[in-house]
DNA sequence: GGATAACTTCGGTGCGCGCCGAACAATCAG
DNA sequence: CTGATTGTTCGGCGCGCACCGAAGTTATCC
């Protein structure tokens, strides 16, 4: 009926790419992916509690929105966050929605939860109880001030062997911080808080518990950590 | 029919949150609503090309997930973006989407648009060619590096008359980059953007071009900013 | 080759929601 | 008080889309 003349600064774009966020299954889908990790289509309709087929049209959806990439393998279709920014959009969305009941179903859940809590991955940085302290124990010995990495920071960096140069190099934010939703504190993000995560798993300082998000200090870098921070882990 | 036994870890909330902005004409009202400034419901729904009746479902929806704040003034409604988060939400939202066809449709949109590209405000900070221009010349001059604030850098602001200490207070990010639309290319945002802009508003170094985002340096701004970047603006 | 498993395609169903216009309410100006 | 302006409420319309299940396709295993 009307014409299209209205003032549209790419409200169109715009809207359809929040259009992929807005619905609860894809969502979902996206929430898993924080992992960082590559998920089965199948894998993600059993999460999501779809059937497969209506998984089939959701990873369409976000596929071509530019939120995931694919990589087809044999009969499986692998997807993942298409890149950290699609990550940091995912975050920063569910970071300022109002939070869950935290009331936990079972006691498996809630065991689950608990392990989430000490310690997990957010897309490439880590989190939970355990990114938090790594971050508060940086602060406290002026590694870092504000968000800003200061010298001894950067030498401490270093020291542990993470590649602060590398992480300089790309455009992307060096540091960045990210709010927790179980802490509801923030912790180290960014290009730096990316690379001081690669080095933890290449390291064997932290693993993972299962197929999930969650991850545990091993003996080693709990004492790595704790000697090197000045701060019981 | 199937029980809700979904594993949701706030995907429903986070969808919610996400349909706020995945609608042509809500995401239109958000966009307009980056200048920073309060709109009246009048003002949107004809900016939109909506009716009234539809612009006041669309502000309910958007002040109830938080994304808006509204004040009323007599028999006005007046709505601006909640804060510099849901600003940065909207933000990223639209520099990820893919952009609008670039075919200004008559001389009237081109000049307004050309207007826009010299200089604007985004929501707090500036943008277009002026507040890149800005960004390039402080990295040239050593004034940033990368994205930190470096000695030299904050001896200048202060020297310029801007509050760094008020801005290093907040937990908001101090120093952080935003992707320009016209330009494609990344300046200064954060706390440090803000109070940068905001003091070239009070010492009228820029002022506003009619009623909407765009802004242009006065002839004291140009010589203030040329002499001290040592760069032609 | 046949059986199984992962994914896709297709038809069909139903609900959600964006939209309008008309009537109503509240405010302001003369 | 009267008329104009701004915003809200309500009924109704129609499209879009999330969902499922069944049948079809492609790859893997024995």
């Amino acid at each position: 009926m009307r014409p299209a003349i209205r003032s549209d600064d790419g409200a169109a774009e715009m809207a359809r790419l929040a259009g992929s966020l807005a619905d609860r299954t894809r969502a979902a889908f996206c929430l898993a992916l924080l992992d960082g990790r590559a998920w089965t289509a199948g894998e993600l309709a059993r999460h999501g509690g779809v059937a497969r087929s209506t998984a089939t049209a959701h990873l369409d959806r976000l596929v071509d929105d530019g939120l995931l990439v694919e990589e087809r393998q044999g009969r499986h279709r692998y997807v993942r966050l298409a890149d950290h920014e699609a990550a940091e959009l995912v975050e920063h969305l569910s970071a300022r929605a109002p939070q869950p009941v935290p009331v936990p179903a079972s006691l498996r859940d809630a065991t689950k939860h608990a392990a989430l809590a000490r310690g997990r991955t957010c897309y490439d940085h880590l989190a939970g109880a355990l990114g938090v302290g790594v971050t508060e124990a940086m602060t406290d010995r002026r590694l870092l001030d504000g968000w800003t990495l200061t010298a001894t920071g950067r030498a401490w960096l270093v020291d542990l062997g993470v590649d602060v140069e590398a992480a300089r190099a790309g455009r992307r934010p060096f540091v960045r911080s990210c709010l927790d939703w179980t802490e509801r504190r923030p912790h180290l993000a960014g290009a730096i808080g990316a690379a001081l995560c690669r080095r933890c798993f290449d390291a064997q300082w932290v693993e993972r518990i299962g197929s999930g998000r969650a991850v545990r200090l091993t003996p080693t870098g709990r004492r790595v950590l704790s000697a090197s921070l000045q701060h019981e882990f």
